[in-house]
DNA sequence: TGTACATCAGTGAACGCGCGTTCACTGATGTAC
DNA sequence: TGTACATCAGTGAACGCGCGTTCACTGATGTAC
């Protein structure tokens, strides 16, 4: 019975898949509570419910458990974005703009996986190639709010400019001396508004 | 002869600075080396030719060294671009950023630690303080390139953006997939010219 | 000038810790006949 | 239906390593009388 093998066999490696996910989601729990250069294995381990030892039957090492949690953090913020483009809630880059600064304001682990990602650049090549790919629907999803605004040749050359700028802005003033958390967030969607502003109005004067 | 005394006591103050200023020093080397994250106080002994338990006559901990490293690099590079700006070799927006890209990404364990030190936001007090000066002293230094095109009201909003901006663009394409170093040098200076561009028209069509 | 004492830079060896990872094993479930 | 075997998720304990930091000590130099 070939046929029910296969389902068996789907089966399981759905369980797999689910198994997979519960330690992710542990490990993007603990990420929540401190820094994730300093979560180790053991703490994901507990928060999952299980052994260290039984993460390495799913994971080869922690560089690909963490790499995984930031692929499926990322799909989900595009996700998100998506949906609110589709809903009609964003029209213009300003918009755009402060969702992505708000959203990564909160999901804070994230920005850090990111940032660390971005600097580290000795990663092994599946890994590097899994992240690539993350970076690239991040900025395609920059380029499709963009292309409306501009001339296809200067599209890409603006969503870098932008996409770098609010990732500078997330970095540069998430310490503000002397700052509370609300004046901080204040400042950053200032500035990532100055930022939209500044790329609709020379796309602007270029195209038109 | 408390004169002399007070000779003697500065000679070795002055001494014990220099000492200070060899391991400093010897600590930057390493981080020329590797990701300065990964530099051991071992490593840095090495270097300077002395044990390590010597270090911990001149710095209380690992952090303080690093800390004073990161302030001493900081201010060089303040002094070089204000030594240029006097030379008059720096007359706009333009020029400026070219140097402050070109000198980071020169000088990668620098910006390395900015961003380290940047995300980090666990430290003492005295250390937060220092490294809180020297960001005060960068800021300042782009808004006096700044205040000349704006209204003083409008300076510390765009030289934040600016600056924002500029290590954004260091930050996510340090490792664009596929590039060579030259490459990626180039697309940063081009997003950099970018963005020097947007701010000084965005001024012009503010200040009138 | 000589002697006893204080200071302090410098040191090698050790401490203690936490980490990522591996290993040998258990026990439950599925398979073959 | 019962029995022998294979598979594999899950585990606790251990390994080995590198790290920041401390400690007890040495030896050179300066000071007081």
């Amino acid at each position: 019975m070939p046929k029910q093998r296969t389902t068996f066999a789907t089966l399981k490696e759905d369980e797999r898949k689910a198994r997979q996910r519960v330690i992710v989601d542990a490990a993007e729990r603990v990420f929540g509570k401190k820094p994730f250069e300093q979560v180790s294995m053991r703490e994901v381990a507990r928060e999952a419910g299980i052994a260290v030892s039984s993460i390495y039957r799913y994971f080869p090492d922690q560089q690909s458990l963490f790499v995984e949690a930031f692929v499926l953090g990322t799909r989900e913020i595009i996700n998100r974005v998506d949906q609110r483009i589709a809903a009609g809630r964003i029209s213009n880059l300003s918009d755009f703009v402060l969702i992505y600064i708000d959203f990564l304001i909160e999901h804070d682990h994230h920005f850090r996986m990111m940032t660390h990602f971005m600097l580290d650049g000795q990663l092994s090549g599946p890994l590097l190639e899994k992240l690539n790919e993350a970076a690239r629907s991040i900025l395609e999803q920059f380029d499709k709010i963009i292309a409306g605004d501009s001339k296809p040749e200067q599209t890409r050359l603006h969503s870098h400019a932008l996409f770098a700028a609010l990732n500078g802005i997330l970095i540069s003033f998430r310490n503000y001396p002397g700052r509370k958390p609300e004046e901080v967030r204040r400042h950053m969607e200032k500035l990532a508004g100055l930022a939209a502003h500044m790329c609709e109005s020379h796309l602007r004067s270029v195209t038109g």
